[in-house]
This record gives C-alpha cells, sequence and structure tokens, in this order.
DNA sequence: TTTATTTATCGTAATATTGCAATATAATAA
DNA sequence: TTATTATATTGCAATATTACGATAAATAAA
C-alpha cells in the first residue's frame, strides 16, 4: 500500500508526525544546521554546501517549507531561506511535555 | 532512486534523521502517547487501542524499538512494551540547542 | 499432547520517497 | 533583445514504506 491512514489519528498527532517525517533525513538536517551555523538568511550557496544535486535540494527545501521549519523569500535572481521557529516551537514543547511526563511517571519498568 | 544518501552526512545528522524519522508516522505518534498514558508497561493492548491491524502494528513497534523509542519485555505469552527514554532525551536536547541557537541570533530576516 | 493466545514474520500490492538529468521559469545584466 | 544566473518543475528509475492476509513461533492452559 504505501498509504497512511491519517484520518485514523487526530489533527494533533498527524501534525508531530508531519514535522517529524520532514526531519527523517539526513540532507534535510544538514540544510537546517547550515542555515542555523551562517548569520543570516542564506540566498544560494545550500546547493555548494551540500554533496547532492541542485534539484534534490530544491525538493528537499520544498519539504521543509511545508512542514513549517523554514521559509524562503525571493531577493532577486535567488530566493533566500531561513529558518521557521514555528515548526521548530512545535517540536520543542512536545518533547518538553513528554519528558515532564517522564519524570511525574518514573518509568521504572522494563 | 528511493536510496537516502547517508555516507554523505555526520553520524550525528544521520541519528537525528533516524529517531525523527521513526517518529514521522501518526501511528507511531498514537503508540508512543498510550504508552505515556497508561502507568506501566503495556502488553498487548496496543492493537486494540489502534485502527489498525496487529501485523501493521508489530512492524511500527519494531521501527520504534530500533530507532531506540521503546523497549520491550518478554512476559508470558505477551510482550511488554514501554517508553526508552534515551530517544527522547536525544531529541529534547536536539531541540532544546536549536532553541538556544535561535535566540542568541534572534531570527529577523525573512 | 492439544488447544488457545499473543506476537512476529513472510509475501505481496499499492503508494511514497529519493535522486538526478533535462528542461522550464523568472529576474538581472549586457 | 539576448545572455546569464538561480531556482523550480518534470519525468523517470530505483528503492522504501505502508498495510494486511496468511502463517509461523512461542508460551500458557486444559
Amino acid at each position: 500500500m504505501g498509504l497512511t491512514k491519517t484520518e485514523h489519528f487526530t489533527d494533533k498527532q498527524n501534525a508531530i508526525a508531519t514535522i517529524a517525517k520532514a526531519l527523517g533525513h539526513p540532507a534535510r538536517i544538514a540544510i537546517l544546521e547550515y542555515l542555523l551555523k551562517v548569520d543570516n538568511c542564506i540566498c544560494g550557496d545550500i546547493v555548494n554546501e551540500l554533496p547532492l544535486a541542485q534539484p534534490t535540494i530544491s525538493q528537499h527545501l520544498k519539504e521543509l517549507k511545508s512542514a513549517g521549519l523554514i521559509k524562503g523569500s525571493i531577493d532577486g535572481t535567488s530566493i533566500c531561506y531561513c529558518i521557521d521557529e514555528k515548526g521548530f516551537e512545535k517540536m520543542q514543547n512536545y518533547f518538553a511535555n513528554i519528558s515532564l511526563k517522564l519524570n511525574k511517571k518514573n518509568n521504572k519498568c522494563c
């Protein structure tokens, strides 16, 4: 099949899964790492930084953008990408909350 | 192709991507949510909780386990699953670190 | 031993993802 | 207008994922 049955799950569950899925590829992690390292937005450059062809990177950028992890604005011929904090806030809250729950229940079994 | 070029990326990048990928499906998020909700380990039950067939859930559990997000121990005929804190710690650290970096650089562009 | 019960594995169909060459698009420069 | 440059889209091949029926394996109960 290969078709995820999203309709059986809550919007929240699907939302977290969508962001996590976008983070589920090392090239996309590397892109985010690069965007975090440089001071401002990046216009171009990303293609030169990674060992992947331009269309492949363009595709990864598109996925990161649609997941709300980066945003881009046009700047002449090039496009300026940078981190979109919204997506990261969601994930940080998610994991902070899990950590809280784990501390409360003091996960001793297994 | 469908073949991720992991060899071009660092171990750290691949490690984060692997955990994120395991989180990238709503059924697996739902499984983790259920394990967090109940007090102790869960022996069985998970199949009754989710609207997916038993082999499908078994497969999802396997992925969560190999990503270090859950652990399981045999208990008679059934198997007892619970959260593995290690994987979650890694993710929490990762996002906390990103949040720190974002605050430092005061991401104003775009 | 035989029979249930529980979970894992196999096999397979449908769909998704990854990667890239070729090409298109869009803005600037000459 | 005609390059040039930067990024996106298309099309496609290879591989991965998702889901599940059928079946296997392993333990417990009768």
